[in-house]
DNA sequence: AATGAATGAGACTTCATTCAT
DNA sequence: CATGAATGAAGTCTCATTCAT
């Protein structure tokens, strides 16, 4: 590194082009690809090697099966939403509403939105046979997730104008909405763009607790959004 | 056997129409079932006519394809699915939240939240190759369904004590939470009964339209379910 | 069968050859030839089709498994050979010496022998992968075959001018020979050829019980074999 | 590493090509380790070099190929049991009958009889791809070994009671009696301990010399062993 | 109508061997 | 000397589809 090894030359070709934690990544990165593409069925050892520009063998030998890189896939995944979520909810200075928000942010993160990672969600979540894999990789993220939500919303006190209500029945209410836009963001992309799917979640908090949400402004809105015919 | 049954009358006839019907939905049922369990890739044409009882050539002579059979499956939960919401809308004297809610019922229904049925949407939306099956196939009673919320919104007339909004958009956002809860009630049934489902989906309707719901009484309201801890 | 339907014709080339029993037994001969030659590591299935003159899936379709043609050889072997003690064995008029001599018989019987298949014994017996497989399936017949040779010695009576011998163990010592004569036919079959084999059983049997084959004629002796060099 | 440890002196390259030697023998250690357990077909160069606690790379240098490595197993399995007999056999005041008795010894020594050794031999004998590696390696030793008792046996000059016999059809007798029992006290331990093995050998040769074997007395014998049912 | 044996493409996985480091 | 990532051929098994019966 110190010598004048510059790295002018063509990458070398084949072997040990790659570190291993990158080639694991690139592997990482082939699957979400292939997986957002072809489908979860349709992914093939072969489809993610030939993306990841490396060798049938290689992925055997990095995760030792297609089962082992899918949980990779998913951790990978995890990790990063956890990270999304906690750097949101790091800040204690905001008011309940405001780290609400911040959650919301999260969710609807551009790095959580690409279609490529929400294609990924959805395939393990609509495969019985991968939902195993799904509960035993993410269950704890998910719970995590939840209970952050749980947190905040009991931090809010309750309105002396409505009933009282459980905040974990509100944060499963909150949570579901969002995988609902989640799975429209996916679907249908014109109708359901990333902002304005922040936008309706924004103001299904306000519509729930708007004594703390009245004065708020939500930013960055894009209310042009969304006007074409459903179907692309 | 021994009698002379020659099929001149025309029971024989009729006899095997019918049975042709009930053979197709015979194997329209059990790919269902299969999918729910197995999952998409899971399902085999082997595994499918075993739970059905029958044999793989009839399959094929019924359905050309396995992908025409999920095409018949598909058009089969569509129509089921459009015959509950087109009843449940077809009662005009209702006001519009009335009919709101009906739209909620219909999606809500038992026979629409089975679990094996809600297990074949998810497995659709969530493979990428199989996702143009869907769209061909069900994305016009997806249109329908849409339009007819868009239009009963429309009749609500606008709130005036609220800004304006746009109607398309309002039912995007309606559908979406519906999907939302479909598929935590999939995921997580213990957290998302069916009742406490329908449940969310009116709290999430007088939030928006205060004006209309005030009075309204949520019936058949299931309090306490969804108390335990998420995962089962 | 009863009409003029004279197979004259060439077999009706591919498809419904062969009846599902003669399929299979088709596919276990060649299973026997395939390991004969090449070995339990080179068997592989699609070398045992195309011995076969099948395909490669209808393999996987008769027999589930790799494992599962496996034990199915073992299984067709061991009861061939049970068949040929037991009828060998069946004869109640004759000695005791007699009987164990019929018992040689069947051990070197010219089914038994057959290269082919003692190379598939020495084939499981060797390979301590395939070791339980051979116990699974053989592990009995083995058994049976010991005791009906105890039961014989036993019925001998004890020799006066010899010390009195546990049945058990001369049975056990006699089978141990027989298979060292297996082990060298299959290897030096120059050396040990099948009668040869045969007669030195028999000259053991006569050693270990002189009382009783004194006067016994062993038959079609060939002692002009095993005179060449022992490496083929 | 810091000194300036330049390997002028003999010692360095005398250590070098020790633990050459060293490594070579560790390599093929575990090799015999893994045929044992895992059969020829099981054992891998991955699996031989994670038993030595060496690496892929370097089994590679020591044995060009697989196949060397086998050959190297064989021939180190060939020597040690060619200095077993040899050294069994140096003795030449002894009798005839007492020399044939140290063959037996030798070839149910303790480090004859190990059961991963005997594993070898048999997983070689039994697989038809190996058996050539076998021959080419072991076949001279093999011919030596039975010349040896062919020239003890000729030495004990005939039996004045007992019809002529040709020495090499009674040596190969001898040597596959000595197989079966080697076979045996592999497949089935609990019924052939190694020194009722040696047992069994003596008797067969005192059967078939009696005039020489009368008055020997069969040392450490163990007339207990073997009376369990047969598989363990 | 109905059956299920047969086919063969294609998926996953293993493993001997090579070679950059 | 030593390591282990990388390759690719080869093996096992699955499964949609066909077709003789």
């Amino acid at each position: 590194m110190t010598e004048d090894n510059t790295p002018t030359s063509e990458a070398p070709k084949k072997r040990r082009a790659l570190a291993k934690a990158e080639r694991r990544q690139s592997l990482i990165d082939a699957t979400i690809l292939s997986i957002a593409e072809f489908g979860l069925s349709g992914t093939t050892m072969a489809r993610v090697t030939e993306i990841a520009g490396s060798s049938l063998g290689l992925a055997n030998f990095h995760f030792e099966n297609k089962e082992r890189l899918f949980e990779a896939v998913l951790q990978f995944l995890a990790d990063e939403e956890r990270a999304l979520w906690q750097g949101a909810n790091a800040d204690v200075t905001l008011t309940p509403a405001e780290r609400l928000i911040s959650l919301v942010d999260a969710r609807f993160h551009p790095r959580s939105c690409e279609r490529s990672k929400l294609a990924v969600w959805f395939a393990f979540w609509g495969d019985a046979g991968a939902r195993d894999i799904y509960r035993r990789v993410v269950g704890d993220m998910d719970e995590e997730r939840l209970e952050a939500t749980v947190a905040i919303i009991e931090s809010l006190g309750r309105d002396p104008d409505r009933p009282p209500r459980d905040a974990r029945q509100t944060a499963l209410g909150l949570e579901a909405f969002y995988d609902g836009l989640w799975l429209n963001h996916l679907l249908y992309p014109s109708d359901f763009k990333r902002l304005s799917c922040r936008e309706r979640a924004i103001e299904h908090l306000a519509a729930l607790f708007p004594a703390h949400f009245s004065r708020l402004q939500t930013v960055a809105a894009h209310p042009a959004e969304g006007k074409r015919p459903r179907r692309t």
